[in-house]
RNA sequence: GGGGAAUUAGCUCAGCUGGCUAGAGCGUACGAUUCACAUUCGUAAGGUCACAGGUUCAAGCCCUGUAUUCCCCACCA
């Protein structure tokens, strides 16, 4: 007996994915060959849908750890990669390193500063080499914790976002962009954080509501409304709406800007508005998006007066060098000291702050590199609405569509030297005035190039990291033009809502630029997740769950299963405790009934018997004697396409045809569930087959009637449908098991176990029988603490044959042949004569509770009745549907007749 | 302002194409039991499916409206 008593995860689990990981088990099984150019290429797409399935992974920050969210992707990505692995197809998860630009960059220059540096004493190139080390050093956590959470990835595959293919990729992508004119260069104002010293993406920018105050500035006639004073050196008109009677006449006319020289005009502008503040507003194009698109429509002039590093610049000498918080303040005072300030109000506005530091985001005026999305946006609308990717939660698709249709150009510069340096290089010759100011060129490890004897320098910018990961499934399938590869586009891309835009939509529209193929058929989208009061998780609130602690506590499997309960696509739901818990009951479970099952098979071997012996009985003295094989039991072969390891079984008895029927549903209702992305079902009907239905009634009946064959083929399917998501303990019962043989991870997908239909319908009557006779005992035991009564019935072959499994699984006394006439308690719902041999006064005790469930089966017979006399459901409702009314009625009549017997027995 | 979602048992959630006498886990109550498993077994209580209309033979599910909650986008001088 290899079995310990109860399941220890950490004994098994390393050693089980260290032995996989030795095997190769986790590489694709047919390697990604090139479709052969020479055929007409119909037929390798074709096959290519059945044998082929990939799957690449989100990559986590390289030197991070995992989080909550992570442990879920693992859960589902690994569940969906260890099914179909199974179900035979050429499997390929490829798992990947993310250099996370920012994140890193925030985290390494912490570190600088720590030391006393700063990134302004090395250049670009060498805080590039120090980041560098700095991740190497740092690197690995994540990949051991994939590891820990059971990842089934190919790692020989593993690719970081900054792997030179991918870097090529990007170049490439880039180039091509360039040439078709999709890139361009342009001053425009972009969110940038004074304390990153980098510009974002709008994606990046979190806006949050904050109290501010609103002033009211007098310009001469016109009194303005701002909420940022000390950017009036930067003003440059104000503006109006064209529609306002109110300032109709001073259209066109100049008004002094306080506290300087300068006469700026007052223009007709519809951004006024004339129900906000004074409905005059003064215009900083430098300074403020809605400004900056005002200044364009009049032909402004942006001055700017912030430095990237958050202080004033171009204004009076009094203010030069001010921080604009200072400023502010001095401006005010200014201002009020001189009258200009007319008044001020509390208002609620919401302000852009960088999402890692908080610090408010300045809109500044940079020249960076942009990309035009409108093409890529419409193309891959038209995929979207050609269907062509299947997305879970449905909805999810007209959301991506709203937001591609009103996407703006993608700003694509980061200031940060830790990303892929962007390719491009500027003209510093001033006298080579015929060749353009840019020039496109791979050659980034170079700060300096010359070309036709003109020098050029690299522009220090890299990219944003969207843009690199937007090409992801394209790189880690290895696709190109010459050898596109089967594995792409990936059968499914699962990922975050959350990033549903900033990712999944660049994918998408990079997919189709660089392949012309949508990247991935389906895409599932997961929902955060909460803390078990369905608050978000943050280190502030300090209810962050480390799934890595989890998984130590429970283990892996247990962590994998209650992660994936109650969670249904692109929903945030709440998580807890208990549901790992649980699943490390579920683990347990299996584990003993794997025990009880070995040992079973142990006993049998000793006892010499021949392999495939018929099941025995046990006897009332606990004795075994062989049960002949019943020829009208139907006894069923086993297909030589379903042996598995175990031989040839036959079914002896009504529990043996039922759990096959059982466990066939189950697993066709797997396979439903996985092709609907139904994970928590999934796991719900693996739990409920395995514990309610294989360990409490299967298993029970099996600890008198023994059928070896049948275990060891039932319990393989089991472990086999339990698998992707309890890889551990399923592979740590495998290679304990003395008959099975090889990896569970690479065995076959269990095919349907045959059995007689009629005989397993007859275990339902059984299943009635037993719980009828427990909730009867329980309710008339009340206060006499659980008594048990003897079982009596009349001529019931159904009974008779079953007599040692009902008392073995109701503990009744006795069960004996009702000699004479009816007496004690009539069972009523499963329609047998049985009776509960009960003493006169303790079914008289029992009379009101029969009365009230005649009442209540009488409602039933009621709202049945009332159906079936409304003649339009007669008329219109489906044929079987009206049968079964009818058939429905039959029975409650029937047994309400013998409810009422059982009470006049009384 | 635009878009999306949620509302079902004390809690967390299922309920798919309308067929429901609405389910599960956890929790609660009562009971059992010591060689597969106390990480166990049995039984039970617990619901006006947010509200109001409508469609239908039939509504938790479809339609209209209302309320509450959450998320995303845009705006907020």
């Amino acid at each position: 007996m290899k079995f310990a008593s109860s399941y220890e995860p950490n004994q098994y689990e390393a050693d089980i994915y260290a032995a996989w990981e030795a095997a190769g088990a986790f590489n694709p099984v047919v390697p990604a060959v090139p479709i052969d150019n020479n055929s007409d290429g119909i037929d390798d797409r074709f096959e290519k849908n059945g044998r082929y399935y990939s799957i690449v992974m989100p990559p986590p920050n390289a030197n991070g750890n995992l989080h909550i969210g992570h442990g879920l992707t693992v859960a589902l990505e690994d569940s969906l990669t260890r099914y179909h692995r199974l179900k035979g197809e050429s499997t390929w998860y490829v798992p990947g390193a993310d250099h996370a630009g920012f994140e890193t960059w925030v985290v390494y220059e912490k570190a600088l500063e720590k030391d006393g540096h700063t990134r302004f004493e090395f250049s670009r190139d060498e805080l590039y080499a120090r980041v560098w080390d700095f991740v190497q050093m740092q690197r690995g956590n994540m990949e051991l914790q994939l590891r820990a959470l059971g990842a089934s990835c190919s790692w020989d595959d593993l690719t970081f976002t900054l792997d030179e293919n991918v870097v090529d990729r990007v170049y490439t992508t880039f180039e091509k962009m360039w040439n078709d004119g999709l890139i361009y260069r342009g001053e425009k104002l972009v969110n940038f954080c004074p304390k990153h010293q980098t510009a974002f993406a709008d994606i990046e920018v979190e806006h949050k509501d904050e109290k501010g105050t609103l002033w009211e500035l007098a310009y001469d006639d016109i009194i303005v409304s701002t909420t940022r004073p000390e950017t009036l050196f930067g003003d440059t008109a104000v503006a109006v709406n064209p529609e306002d009677e109110r300032y109709q006449h001073l259209i066109g006319k100049t008004v002094h800007l306080p506290l300087t020289n300068r006469e700026i005009p007052i223009i007709a502008d519809e951004h006024a508005d004339p129900e906000y503040g004074t409905g005059a507003v003064k215009i900083t194009p430098a300074h403020d998006f809605d400004d900056f698109e005002v200044g364009n429509r009049h032909n402004l002039e942006r001055i700017q007066v912030i430095s990237e590093d958050g202080h004033m610049i171009n204004v009076p000498e009094k203010y030069e060098g001010l921080t604009t918080e200072e400023c502010r303040k001095q401006v005010l005072k200014d201002l009020k000291d001189q009258g200009y300030l007319k008044g001020e109000k509390k208002i609620v506005h919401s302000v852009a702050h960088c999402y890692k530091c908080g610090t408010v985001l300045e809109p500044m005026l940079k020249e960076q590199w942009f990309i035009d999305v409108e093409k890529l946006a419409k193309t891959a609308i038209e995929h979207l609405e050609r269907d062509e990717i299947k997305f879970h939660p449905e909805n999810k698709k007209r959301v991506l569509i709203n937001y591609l249709k009103n996407l703006k150009d993608w700003n694509i510069s980061r200031q940060i030297p830790w990303g892929i340096a962007i390719p491009m290089f500027r003209k510093v010759t001033a006298e080579a005035t015929d060749e353009p100011d840019w020039i496109f060129d791979r050659r980034t490890n170079l700060t300096e190039i010359e070309k036709s004897g003109v020098t050029y320098v690299r522009d220090e910018d890299t990219f944003d990291t969207w843009f690199s990961s937007s090409h992801w499934p394209i790189v880690c399938t290895d696709w190109s033009e010459e050898n596109p590869t089967p594995y792409y586009p990936l059968n499914v891309m699962e990922t975050g809502a959350d990033i549903l835009f900033a990712w999944v939509a660049r994918m998408i529209m990079m997919g189709l630029y660089v392949t012309g193929e949508v990247p991935f058929k389906e895409v599932y989208l997961h929902g955060l997740v909460l803390d078990e009061h369905g608050q978000k998780m943050s280190k502030s609130k300090g209810n962050v769950i480390n799934p890595m602690e989890l998984v130590a506590k429970y283990g892996s499997d247990a962590f994998r299963l209650g992660i994936l309960r109650g969670r249904s696509a692109g929903m945030n739901q709440a998580f807890s405790e208990n549901s790992v818990v649980s699943g490390r009951n579920l683990c347990n479970k299996l584990w003993n009934i794997s025990r009880l099952i070995q040992s079973i098979i142990d006993e049998d071997e000793n006892e010499g018997a021949p392999e495939n012996a018929l099941s025995r009985s046990i006897n009332d003295n606990g004795s075994f004697t062989e049960r002949p094989s019943p020829a009208t039991a139907g006894a069923r072969e086993r297909s030589e396409k379903d042996a598995f390891l175990a031989p040839t079984y036959t079914t002896l008895n009504q529990g043996e045809d039922w759990i096959c029927r059982e466990i066939n549903d189950c697993i066709s209702q797997l396979e439903t569930d996985m092709k609907e992305y139904r994970f928590a079902e999934a796991v719900e009907t693996l739990y409920q087959t395995i514990w309610d239905k294989y360990a409490d009634w299967f298993l029970e009946s099996q600890k008198i009637y023994r059928n070896v064959p049948l275990l060891k083929i039932t319990l393989e399917h089991l472990l086999i449908a339990l698998h992707p998501f309890a890889p551990f303990l399923t592979e740590a019962i495998w290679q304990n098991l003395s008959w099975t043989d090889g990896f569970i991870m690479t065995a076959k997908w269990p095919s349907e176990l045959n059995f007689d239909p009629m005989t397993a319908e007859q275990f339902e009557n059984i299943r009635t029988i037993v719980s009828e006779i427990r909730t009867t005992s329980q309710a008339l035991s009340g206060t006499n603490k659980s008594k048990k009564y003897p079982l009596l019935y009349d001529n019931d072959s159904l009974v008779e044959d079953n007599i040692l499994l009902i008392k073995t699984l109701t503990r009744v006394p006795d069960i004996n042949p009702l000699n004479g006439a009816p007496r004690g308690l009539r069972l009523a719902l499963a329609n047998h004569e049985i009776y509960l041999d009960v003493p006169e006064q303790t079914v008289k005790d029992y009379k009101d509770a029969l009365t009230e469930k005649i009442l209540a089966v009488g409602r039933e017979l009621d709202a049945l009745n009332l159906r079936m006399s409304n003649p339009n459901y007669v008329e219109r409702a489906p044929e079987h549907l009206v049968k079964e009314t009818r058939d429905q009625i039959k029975e409650k009549q029937a047994l309400i007749d013998r409810l009422k017997a059982q009470q006049e027995l009384i």
